[in-house]
RNA sequence: GCGCGAGUGGCGGAAUGGCAGACGCGCUGGCUUCAGGUGCCAGUGUCCGCAAGGACGUGGGGGUUCAAGUCCCCCCUCGCGCACCA
């Protein structure tokens, strides 16, 4: 062992480390001093302080573990956090657990365990890895989801939002009193048009409940046999299965909660504007919410009126024919008795009547599956109904077909077609022989090939004829209003949420359901509401195939607690209580806010601490925190959920900002390759060697390589475990920070960590002697072009540390370091630079050295350097002579060299002469400080 | 199909319109070592050349400019999101 003793080296690294963690939460190092209550500081050194609010999104304990890709945001918002306590701020950086769910429920059934037991037992694992890799929360604000003194105020929650309606005058969220009072006074009417006070006990609460913003419904929802539970629309993909899971999904018409988010629909879109987010997950956002704008109008027929939505009101003579979705409710009382005599075979689907026909082609709709369904989205399928209609415009009468091209779902369920304008129609029309009338002309003839879409002129449209279409959609628009027959419109993609699940392991709603079955809330006295104790908290789950099964939640079989005596304030009485639990997106919609009061008691966070963390800066600002983290994946559902939280509660009173997260930034994926043997069974990634000629074995027979995710079943986990353990936290954190741009996704490469191993190593023997160990830097003056190098690396760093650039924040570290190598003795300027600027990637390397160098009360709180322009500057500069975009020389002139002295310099200097011999020279440009270039022929 | 984003050495990646390839991995040579390497030093875009030096080079093709990886137009490839949304 010819090793010196004192060099940093993984066995330093895993002494020094341990000993920092419980430095810091000793003395409690990373505590944010809130304005006011329990966590309230005065003589803290950032009391007082701007303000910053850093957070990730908060980890799913999985009884996996953490992987070397999950990090890699945690550690940015750290490095982060760090650096800008460091640079002045008060800096709040906790992390929570989003502990409900079902991935432990399931893991609980499968091994017979309570999910209380295992969800501890897995936020154990998860803090201690955190630890070990050297995060600075401070943990006096960590929760989980799953305690009852945070699910209480998601209950607290829920309790506002079903005791609230909107007022779309308002165009806010307001107490559900107010709108009882408008019914008493009738100042608002009551639906249905009778008084008030006509109404018996059960109408009324039944009128009141239909405007609460959490709700019961009765309505089509996803059911998912295979899970035992209903899901929301963002947790269904777009091939119609679970994204947990991945097993089929029905939609059956159930009761179920069911939240008003579609009354946030216009400003949740329009805040977006306000975001500092990526324009890519912006679009996502309004991609889901999906507004469009057109009109209604309506269609006359026998069997009553027909509204279609439409965003093309100006083609409205253009419509030749109309479809209704299968599902309409119209269907059956348009269908004829029998066809008309002339009716093409291609309309009849083969049938002899036209009940016959709907009747076969409805459940040739059902069973498809929606894979199937975009599978054959090319080909249009439909059957007419027999039916007519008249348009509204020019009394034509229409054919009126089914067809599952048109959704029940979105808009009014019924379209006119206008098949010259519209290509979706327009196959239809072509396939089912149906006439095409242009309305719309361009500036070219059409060409009748495919539905002519672009921008015109009206035509064949009487009183429209001559109008371009935005003027013409408006003239329309107020011919059907004036006429009765339709009216502007704007519809949404986005539903409502649904809100319950047929599961154990989530929050119980504080609800109950009295004699009439209508629910009642409970009082704030009665929370939280606990899960009662089952021994058997399976979900009932079915074939994922059996699409007539129905939920049966768990919570239903706990008797003794579904059956209770309350008093509501109307005396005891007995009641049920609701079986479903909440979403597990329930406990993410808020958490950022009880990270600013995670203490208090008696309100989900004291106002003076929530506004001073996430509340606006001034009037146009909409406030929330100053930068969220986390991956691409929570695009929609999370931030969408937290937004609408965020907006009822700012509608209510009880937050200052409109929206929660000012700015975010999705971070990328690490990723690894994994390797199949010819059998395509994925072997140990770690053993797999590359040949010269790169090809990859394992034991010595060819594999093949493949780049993806990290996982168990792939063989290619890397744990931040056996890393720490092979090079050192600190190692970890500059490695994960070097790799590239931390919004991209990038290989994980284990053989390249150890450049940043030797990083460290080397900054650690500048100031320490690995023989003896002392402190080899000295009070020497640092050289002008070491200052130079310092102060440059410090402008830099600093830039970098601002906007996320650690990559390049570590190469000018780097850069700086390896300057400072070569100087004998090392001047502690340097050191001292080198040691603070590291401290936010390498904390426990930078807290020994610095003590090292004699300093003590710890590096957190140290003042960042602040580049001194006056050693930036330098005597002389270098320009590289470019003749004709070439570079042909190099001259070195004094720095307050005027444009003349650089010209003639460059003129002068050998090679650029010799290259210039015989050329005439047309022009000489000098751009300052940079180059010189010279125009010759 | 529509909408975002991206194409730079063997690899990860740097470059306010101003010397392309910072920094790191790997590789090559050397030093230290009984040996090994997670130590140290030097070199490393490609091609030609002993060298000095030269030519070529940021997916492809055009353009603007004294100067283009960067700006404009067309095309190709890849990734992501949405997808019969009326």
């Amino acid at each position: 062992m010819t090793e010196p003793a004192h060099r940093y080296d993984a066995q330093l690294a895993n002494e020094i480390e341990p000993r920092w963690q419980e430095h810091w939460e000793a003395e409690r190092t990373f505590r944010a001093p809130n304005p006011a209550g329990e966590l309230a500081e005065p003589g803290h050194p950032r009391s007082g302080a701007p303000k910053k609010f850093v957070m990730d999104m908060f980890p799913y304990p999985s009884g996996a573990g953490l992987h070397v890709g999950h990090p890699l945001g945690y550690i940015a918002t750290d490095a982060y956090s760090r650096y800008l306590r460091m640079a002045g701020y008060n800096v709040l950086h906790p992390l929570g657990f989003d502990a409900f769910g079902l991935p432990t429920e399931q893991y609980a059934v499968a091994t017979g365990r309570q999910p209380a037991e295992i969800t501890a037992e897995n936020i154990d694992r998860y803090r201690r890895q955190l630890r070990m890799v050297g995060m600075g929360y401070d943990n006096r604000r960590e929760f989980a989801t799953t305690d009852p003194d945070y699910f209480k105020w998601t209950q607290w929650i829920f309790l506002q939002i079903f005791n609230s309606w909107y007022d779309p005058e308002a165009d806010r969220a307001r107490p559900i009193g107010e709108l009882i009072a408008a019914f008493e006074s009738g100042a608002r009417a009551v639906p249905g048009g009778r008084a008030w006070a006509d109404l018996s006990a059960v109408e009324r609460r039944r009128a009141v409940d239909d405007h609460r913003l959490a709700y019961v419904t009765e309505a089509p929802v996803n059911w998912c046999p295979g899970l035992g539970t209903v899901l929301s629309n963002e947790e269904v993909t777009a091939e119609g299965r679970s994204e947990r899971g991945n097993f089929p999904v029905y939609t059956r018409t159930l009761k179920q909660w069911m939240m008003r988010i579609t009354a946030y629909a216009d400003r949740l879109l329009a805040d977006l504007e306000g975001l500092d987010w990526t324009e890519s997950l912006k679009s996502m956002q309004r991609n889901w919410i999906g507004k469009s704008t057109g009109a209604y109008a309506d269609f006359a027929t026998y069997a009553g009126d027909i509204r279609v939505f439409t965003t093309r009101p100006d083609t409205l003579f253009g419509a030749t024919y109309m479809v209704l979705a299968p599902e309409h409710p119209l269907v059956d009382a348009l269908t004829a008795e029998t066809w008309p005599a002339d009716v093409p075979a291609a309309w009849t689907g083969g049938a002899d009547t036209p009940a016959g026909a709907v009747a076969a082609y409805r459940a040739q709709a059902a069973a498809k599956t929606d894979v199937e369904r975009q599978a054959d989205a090319k080909e249009k399928t439909g059957v007419f109904t027999g039916g007519y209609a008249t348009n509204p415009v020019n009394g034509a009468t229409v054919p009126v077909f089914i067809a599952d091209y048109v959704l029940a779902g979105y808009g009014t369920g019924a379209i006119m077609a206008v098949p010259a304008h519209d290509e979706r129609d327009f196959d239809f029309a072509t396939a089912f022989g149906i006439p095409i009338v242009q309305v719309v002309a361009g500036e070219d003839e059409w060409d009748r090939e495919k539905a002519y879409t672009a921008d015109g002129v009206a035509v064949n449209s009487g009183f429209l004829d001559g109008l371009r279409v935005a003027e013409a959609k408006d003239r329309v628009i107020a011919w059907l209003a004036e006429h009765g027959r339709g009216e502007r419109a704007v519809t949404f993609r986005l539903r409502d949420w649904l809100f319950s699940r047929q599961r154990y392991w989530g929050e119980p709603f504080p609800i109950v359901y009295d004699e009439t079955g209508l629910p009642v809330a409970l009082t704030e006295d009665h929370l939280p509401v606990e899960l009662p104790y089952l021994d058997d908290f399976s979900p009932k789950t079915f074939d994922p195939e059996d699409a007539d099964s129905a939920p049966e939640p768990p919570l239903g079989r706990a008797k003794d607690w579904v059956e209770v005596e309350l008093d509501l304030g109307d005396g005891p009485k007995q009641y049920r209580r609701e079986v479903n639990t909440m979403p597990n997106w329930a406990g993410s919609s808020w958490y950022e806010l009880r990270y600013t009061d995670p203490q208090a008691a008696h309100v989900l966070a004291d106002p003076a601490n929530e506004s001073y963390w996430m509340g606006p800066r001034d009037a146009e600002d909409v406030g929330g925190v100053d930068l969220y983290i986390g991956g691409v994946e929570h695009a929609v559902l999370h931030l969408l959920y937290a937004r609408f939280w965020q907006k009822v509660l700012f509608d209510l009173g009880h937050v200052s900002s409109r929206e929660p997260f000012r700015r975010l930034f999705n971070q990328g994926y690490i990723q690894a390759y994994a390797y199949t043997d010819d059998r395509g069974v994925y072997v140990p990634a770690e053993e797999v060697e590359e040949q010269a000629d790169g090809v990859y074995t394992y034991k010595g027979e060819k594999v093949n390589r493949e780049y993806g995710k990290m996982g168990k079943s792939l063989k290619n986990v890397v744990t931040p475990d056996e890393v720490c353990e092979s090079y050192g936290a600190d190692t970890f954190r500059v490695y994960e920070m070097s790799m590239g741009p931390l919004a991209d996704s990038k290989p994980w490469e284990t053989r390249a960590i150890v450049g940043s191993q030797r990083f460290l190593q080397r900054l650690w023997r500048n100031i320490v002697d690995e023989e003896t160990g002392a402190t080899v830097v000295a009070d020497v003056p640092a050289s002008p072009e070491t200052l130079r190098e310092i102060h440059k690396a410090v402008a830099g760093v600093r830039e970098d540390y601002e906007h996320l650039r650690m990559n390049t924040a570590v190469a000018k570290l780097i850069t700086l370091n390896n300057h400072v190598t070569g100087l004998s003795p090392v001047p502690r300027e340097a050191a001292e630079a080198l040691v603070t600027m590291v401290a936010p990637i390498a904390p426990h390397i930078a807290e020994e050295l610095w003590e090292r160098l004699g300093h003590t009360g710890g590096i957190a709180y140290v003042d960042f350097p602040v580049a001194d322009e006056r050693f930036l500057v330098e005597d002389t500069v270098t320009y590289p002579v470019q003749i004709n975009g070439k570079v042909r020389g190099r001259i070195e002139v004094a720095a307050d060299a005027d444009e003349d002295a650089v010209k003639a310099a460059a003129l002068a200097e050998e090679k650029v002469a010799a290259n210039l011999a015989g050329k005439d020279v047309k022009k000489v440009i000098v751009v300052a400080g940079k180059m010189v270039s010279i125009v010759a022929k």
